[in-house]
RNA sequence: CGGGCUAUAGCGCAGUCUGGUAGCGCGUCCGUCUGGGGGACGGAAGGUCGCAGGUUCAAGUCCUGCUAGCCCGACCA
């Protein structure tokens, strides 16, 4: 993408309505900007991360045998009253009505709507299990959002229902979630550290949160150090193995590791005090299993092996997609702007050109865009008539982790210079070593 | 939902106390000089001063009501 054919509206000083980080660069880099109270327009920037953060969700919901669906946003209030929730969600639920006066409501989560569709069309235990899952924007109606999209009142979730025959079975379900998510996030360039969490709404008393460390975060959390030290990396989990699963989510859940709602100072006391930290974190996802609650409910059941009828088990299982772009952004920042991860950067790299109308830095920027293209890489390449500091403050500030520099100077040295966000390290080299390089980078 | 505050150009703000021709910086547009970290100079465009009513010869400014947004707290993916 040519910088001049795109929208990016980056503004200069920060908008007085933004507290924390995140929200400050999100509208600095013109990701998004505010429509009404924790309710954003996603502005190209912002709307190329989310749909990157998307697709790697999709991507490991695949992995994980799960299958998408998409489920209204707008629902009948019927099922909520069987479920017994339309009462209990009580103010955070949006209510409106239709023409007809029917009750209506903008979803906040799905299970009713889910399980409706299972007890309509799933009867047999030969059909378990299943895991539907979504990913489509939500509402809750915050007494007060605030962090811009990290506590937003529409958010964008995807949230995943999983039915099994027996507990165990769930209980496997749940494990491959756990696994699941680890994959998930780590590939978002996060450590998401699960933690012992209370159920709330949902119902239910096996859950995890997803916690990523930052000063900012809304959480009070308290861990075991050698927990940071856990890394998933690249091992190669059969989802299918009740073993496996298992062993994972040992491995990862027998630290101490509890956000305030469950913290417990006698089982903290247990951790060698010199592994003993207390922080925030930002919650980016949980899972629950919660049995036959909302099976019972309804009346989601199957039929057997013996040809009883029982209600099905069920857990849910969320990933709070927008409010992630907030939470990669106070993980991954400095003072000059945004630090993507590769795996969810808006753009594989900058090209700057600083001399724009100079014969062979405008061809030699051509070339290189070029190149990435052919490669498969997609390129943001500054070719504005900027001067060069300019240039350079955009490409911090939207955070693009590699940038390559092509100047005059160096071109008559035949070299461009590859420079990398996070560490500030510029290498000179020729523009064909460059391409190689940022290719090998995202292979 | 309790407490505090704000609303003036795209963004950041002054002007309101003490009523009298609506301003500054950044950004935008044009020109010249520049050209490796938000450069300089000259020119220009851009405003129902959140909305409605009231007081007054005259309201951005005073009064009343409303709306929207922000902060602290309680609450929350």
């Amino acid at each position: 993408m040519r910088l001049t054919r795109y929208f990016l509206p980056v503004l200069k000083e920060t908008p007085s309505e933004a507290q924390i980080v995140s929200h400050r660069l999100m509208l600095r880099a013109g990701m998004i900007k505010q429509a009404s109270a924790g309710i954003y327009s996603w502005l190209p920037l912002g709307f190329k991360v989310l749909r990157k953060i998307e697709n790697i969700v999709h991507d490991e919901q695949a992995r994980a045998g799960h299958i998408p669906i998409q489920m209204p946003i707008l629902q009948s209030a019927d099922l909520w009253r069987e479920s017994g929730r339309y009462d209990a969600f009580g103010e955070e639920m949006l209510r409106m009505q239709d023409r007809h006066g029917r009750e209506m409501l903008y979803t906040p989560t799905a299970e009713e709507l889910v399980t409706d569709i299972f007890r309509a069309h799933v009867g047999s235990y030969k059909d378990l299990p299943l895991t539907l899952y979504q990913i489509q924007w939500k509402f809750r109606d915050e007494v007060r959002p605030r962090f811009g999209v990290m506590r937003g009142r529409e958010f964008y979730m995807k949230d995943g229902y999983n039915f099994d025959l027996t507990k165990d079975a769930a209980l496997h379900a749940y494990n491959r979630h756990l696994v699941s998510y680890l994959r998930t996030y780590e590939r978002m360039g996060l450590q998401a550290i699960p933690m012992r969490a209370d159920s709330g709404a949902m119902g239910g008393d096996n859950t995890h949160e997803f916690l990523v460390l930052a000063e900012t975060g809304e959480s009070e959390v308290f861990y075991d150090a050698e927990i940071t030290d856990l890394k998933f990396g690249d091992r190669a989990v059969d989802y299918d193995s009740v073993e496996q699963c298992q062993a994972v989510l040992e491995e990862f859940t027998s630290r101490y590791a509890r956000t305030d709602e469950t913290h417990d100072e006698a089982l903290f006391a247990q951790v060698p005090e010199d592994r003993r930290r207390r922080a925030r974190g930002i919650e980016v996802g949980q899972i629950f299993y919660f049995g036959t609650k909302y099976s019972e409910a309804l009346g989601a059941t199957v039929v057997t092996p013996d040809g009883s009828r029982v209600p099905v088990h069920m857990g849910s299982h969320g990933i709070g997609v927008s409010r992630l772009l907030g939470a990669i952004i106070e993980a991954s920042h400095d003072e000059r702007g945004i630090i993507w991860p590769e795996g969810v950067t808006p753009f594989h790299c900058g090209i700057v050109n600083l001399k724009q109308g100079d014969a062979a830095a405008d061809a030699a920027c051509d070339s290189l865009y070029k190149a990435l293209t052919a490669k498969g890489l997609e390129p943001l390449y500054d070719d504005r008539t900027e001067r060069a500091g300019a240039k350079f403050a955009t490409m911090d500030l939207i955070g693009l982790p590699w940038r390559i520099t092509v100047g005059p100077r160096g071109l008559d040295k035949g070299v461009v210079e590859l420079t990398s966000r996070r560490t500030g390290d510029s290498e000179e080299m020729s523009p064909e070593a460059a391409v190689d390089r940022i290719a090998q980078i995202y292979s």
